[in-house]
DNA sequence: CATAAACAGTTGAGGTTGGCAAATATCCGC
DNA sequence: GCGGATATTTGCCAACCTCAACTGTTTATG
């Protein structure tokens, strides 16, 4: 199934660096906001006019159910997210956000869609091939 | 400057995209080796040889320099790292990797370059382009 | 040479995230 | 209606993170 072991490893590896590189930008940018890097993860989940199960938060993060109800509670206190039970199932809590977190939540994507450095020094050409592939790796299996 | 910001933007959020997809797989990589995700990324920061004093290691980390007493600390307590006094200076402390720091390096960095599945999945052109186009936006600025 | 400013690392307080186990409330099948 | 699943919460504890204050060492300046 693997074309050419070395080939890929090598492409992963440079785009580790990369992944690893940009991480450190996320506090940066959280702090900006006056977020955590995990309530920045969680309004990005949180699509406007969609309704999130706090449960399907958690897979989304990769991390234990538990964690979500703190972190749930201070963007609550904020006034960014709300907690209504679930209509068709009261044991789940469904999340929506408020007009002040739509709000946030615009700015917030909108100041980390902005490229980094290795990006915006490469060229149109890069940039235009870059996303093709990219592209095909994120496809959805079929 | 930019040269066409819809294109560079697209790009960046694909590759974003991918980023915090293959986030999540750090922590469950880390726990394999009972580490936990700061203490790997220290470990891959301390290249074999090399001494790198504890306010490089800040910096490459992007945290303040508190946190990483605390985290040396832990992988010091493990015999994985070795603080040393400087020699020319005897303000900071120089950090090498122990013989048993260097085994599970090793293998830890093996374990992390086994490349995911959206790479995998690329033809061999592709792999060679995007490792191609992540070598040109990764390379130092001369 | 002496003293002050700058610097590396540590310590302590306070807050957020993380996992696990136990508790609570609700749902579903029988 | 009863018993077993399921969603969220709570409590406990460890790790990480920042900031401010502190120690020890170096460097600059008068």
């Amino acid at each position: 199934m693997d074309y050419d072991d070395d080939q890929m490893t090598e492409c992963w590896e440079l785009l580790f660096d990369l992944l690893l590189t940009e991480r450190a930008r996320m506090p940066t940018i959280a702090a900006e906001f006056d977020l955590s890097p995990t309530q920045v993860h969680v309004l990005r989940l949180l699509e406007p006019g969609t309704t999130v199960p706090m449960g399907r938060l958690a897979g989304g993060l990769g991390c234990d159910a538990s964690n979500i109800t703190g972190v749930i509670d201070r963007l609550e206190a904020r006034g960014l997210v709300e907690r209504r039970s679930g209509e068709r199932d009261r044991r789940v809590k469904v999340l929506v956000v408020t007009e002040r977190g739509l709000e946030l939540r615009r700015r917030l994507l909108l100041r980390m869609a902005e490229p980094p450095e290795p990006i915006r020094r490469l060229s149109p050409d890069d940039q235009r091939a870059l996303s093709a592939i990219l592209r095909r790796a994120l496809e959805p299996t079929v």
